[in-house]
DNA sequence: CTGTTAGCGCCTTCAC
DNA sequence: GTGAAGGCGCTAACAG
């Protein structure tokens, strides 16, 4: 069993409000008092229970992160960053995953755990924006990624601006046919929808038409799932000589199917990701990639959640963060 | 502010005790009442306090997973695993990461998040055996990976017999000179020794020659660990024309530094595994490797710790899950 | 079937 | 400087 408060005083023969002064080392202890009750606490091995402190004061100091799946490396790295984040300020980060569940989103975002924690970074996938401006209720809210509401704050990169970017770049290399791989039209999340826009706004900026069978869309964003597109792609009379898929996990399946068909990357495909995870370094060849700047979306995310929990109530901002795209050997 | 047993009882004009019966679906409540109580409960959005319910029960629903880091594929989509299998069971899983550093490891065993869990399921890595089984201590722990001690539960997979089948493989394919990469002689943990006794044994078992030389040693487990060690190993007078890489990251890095060195693989050199990650999956060429079951792993974990949750106190068991040499065209 | 109440462990206001 | 006591929200033992 724990050893509780009141044990630790009644071996240290003072009051459990002397114990809970020295533990939560407040001042008005007497150094001799102080001690005694220090040798106690390490000889009773005493650890605050959270669960009285979180009830007691209202707060646990833990944070929450809500990812889709936490297997998919992009959202991998993110929680690695966040939980770095966290622990610098002080915070510990519980994370959980939802499988793109909308019923798993909405529990954690209300539910037992969304419950104990003081605060929750959220990147949504199937709720709405209603639900999630709705269901916000209690622990203060951030959205990753995705903006869904003028008010609740969010944290992101512009998947436009990227997306034009990185669609231009395929273009100055004087491809004449560039594919967006990634749309998600049975979603209510907009990242993709946002990426198409950005893809075809650089298409249209260089006086190209939209070329509707060049926008394949995915089921989800697996390299399995860019594996298939690209075998679509490829089966089509007037395949392209470019594609730019809108997650890195797209664009290494996508290539794996190019190479299997004798299609050499970069010289009759050029191709380029989004996300700048690992692996991409380390392909073969190496992936072109829009890079968010995930270390300092994370530290944003974090440093506005934690000035909410502080109790700020300043109106809800959006913080757009850097991205830059990464030329490798896929687009060289 | 939250709406509290107390205020659904007043809303409805019952106790508070009919209340909580209604919220755990309790028996004893009737129809009618029931119903009142329901249209209370939902206008008034009213949802448990986790805190308070597991101050009063001790128990929270909530499991943690505490590994070194969340963004190495293979913990990421161990995790995955483990919170869909938790699921399962109806509890929630929490991830924790402890960058490999030991006073994290220490402090989420013991310290907070360790303290709001019902069981801990841990993948040590600079934590000492004597630690791990002194500082456990509450709530109950199941080991992953690493068998610490007798006295406490371990699931892992077979690290000796894997590395030996996987050695056996590169032998039998006819390779002269078989390397290992990925020994890791400063940690404590000792996933890495097993799995270089286990390639010691298929050597010597093909009567060959241990040769010092030919096993290196690695800071890290990531792929720009096994690039550099690759680099040495290409450097040799007389390089491999085999590797066995502990993780499938050391060996997707080692795999592009032949690349970039002009050394075919598999022609010039084989290439084996371990983790069966995704990205090998789809890397080029794509890479064998060591398959642990990692969804019967997870699933075996949960159980076990839900089985100590539920206070079973039976010996402490060590369970050895299978594996599986996948073959592909690294070493084809 | 339902109401009353003690107490989980902690922090903190009030008294000394 | 330190002690006593109340109460955070919930469950369950004890009435009725």
């Amino acid at each position: 069993m724990a050893s509780s408060l009141r044990d630790v005083a009644q071996r240290a023969g003072v009051s459990v409000r002397t114990v809970s002064n020295v533990v939560n080392d407040a001042p008005y202890v007497s150094p001799a008092t102080r001690a005694r009750v220090q040798s106690a606490l390490e000889e009773l091995d005493y650890r605050p229970n959270l669960a009285a402190r979180t009830l007691r004061q209202g707060r646990s100091g833990l944070l929450g992160l809500v990812v889709p799946e936490i297997d998919s490396p992009y959202f991998a790295e993110l929680a690695g960053l966040v939980a770095d984040a966290a622990e610098r300020s002080g915070a510990t980060l519980v994370v959980d995953q939802t499988r793109g569940d909308a019923d798993r989103e909405r529990r954690l975002l209300s539910g037992p755990s969304g419950q104990f924690v003081d605060g929750l970074l959220l990147s949504p996938w199937a709720l709405s924006p209603a639900e999630v401006a709705g269901r916000r209720q209690g622990v203060p809210l951030v959205l990753l990624g995705e903006r869904y509401d003028p008010s609740v704050d969010h944290v992101g990169v512009d998947n436009v601006a990227a997306a034009r970017t990185a669609t231009a770049h395929l273009i100055a290399l004087g491809r004449r046919r560039v594919a967006a791989l990634g749309l998600q039209p049975h979603l209510v999340n907009s990242t993709a929808l946002q990426r198409v826009t950005g893809y075809r706004q650089a298409l249209a900026a260089a006086g190209r038409p939209a070329e509707p069978q060049l926008e394949v869309p995915v089921e989800r964003l697996h390299r399995v799932d860019g594996a298939r597109a690209m075998r679509h792609l490829l089966a089509l009379p007037d395949p392209p000589d470019a594609v730019f898929c809108f997650t890195d996990e797209l664009a290494l399946g996508a290539m794996r199917v190019a190479w299997e068909r004798g299609v050499r990357v970069p010289d009759d495909l050029a191709l380029v990701g989004f996300d700048d995870v690992e692996d991409g370094r380390w392909s073969r060849p190496s992936l072109s990639t829009v890079s968010p700047d995930k270390a300092t979306l994370a530290e944003v995310a974090v440093a506005r959640l934690l000035a909410r929990v502080g109790g700020s109530d300043e109106p809800a901002l959006s913080t757009t963060t850097p991205h830059a795209l990464l030329v490798r050997e896929s687009s060289a």
